[in-house]
DNA sequence: TGAACCCGTAAGTCGTAGCTTACCGTTCGT
DNA sequence: ACGAACGGTAAGCTACGACTTACGGGTTCA
């Protein structure tokens, strides 16, 4: 397993930003993906497989298609990551505040 | 203006989400980034010139050196389109799973 | 003013991501 | 069982992104 598993990476191509937010309207196939986007379908697939791997979207398969959809998990990591980014940057923030206003006082 | 200016781009790249990281954690220079980094000074630079672009980072000048430090509206940002595609997958989930109740209801 | 630092940019190389066409396995309908 | 959809994979091309070294512009301190 060579494959990209990183979801930032991931989100990181815009096709697969645009995939992800048609998958969040509503599952889909593969080839309903590729009718509405300008690539061609196994393009799409690449593009679906990197997302699998990435935890960003689930498989069903049903019948002889397979429906997409993105998988709650996998965005709500990242929110996670970009949070604790947030909060430590908030966190520092204050300080240097803090810092600031002490300096100004003496 | 060619530069990329998209902060999912601009975090897909593993070296930028790093500087990012420190960066999070404190403000700092190009030297002492790079000094942590095992890249060239140069190639600091220029993933900071990517995350200005993507207004994910401010710098302020301080003598001869150039201090870098999160941009908290950048990081708000990406937060608030992640929290779109959440809100938008959650309630197409509560909407399967209701009409798939219905349908066994029925 | 001149030396020493910090940093951005130019130029060039190298790897790889994204796309295409072609092909093949799988599943459903008749 | 045959043909047709659907979709994943292989092979190959092209473009671009991430580095590097080399250079130049500012700012500080003697």
């Amino acid at each position: 397993m060579i494959a990209e598993a990183d979801p930032w990476v991931a989100m990181g191509d815009p096709s697969r930003r645009r995939i992800v937010r048609l998958l969040a309207a509503g599952p889909s196939s593969v080839a309903e993906l590729a009718d509405v986007l300008p690539i061609s379908r196994p393009a799409v697939s690449q593009h679906l497989k990197v997302l699998k791997a990435a935890g960003l979207v689930d498989v069903r398969p049903q019948g002889t298609r397979r429906i997409y959809q993105v998988d709650p998990a996998g965005l709500q990591a990242l929110r996670a990551e970009l949070d604790g980014f947030w909060g430590q940057a908030m966190a520092n923030f204050v300080e240097l505040t803090n810092r600031h206003t002490k300096e100004n006082e003496a």
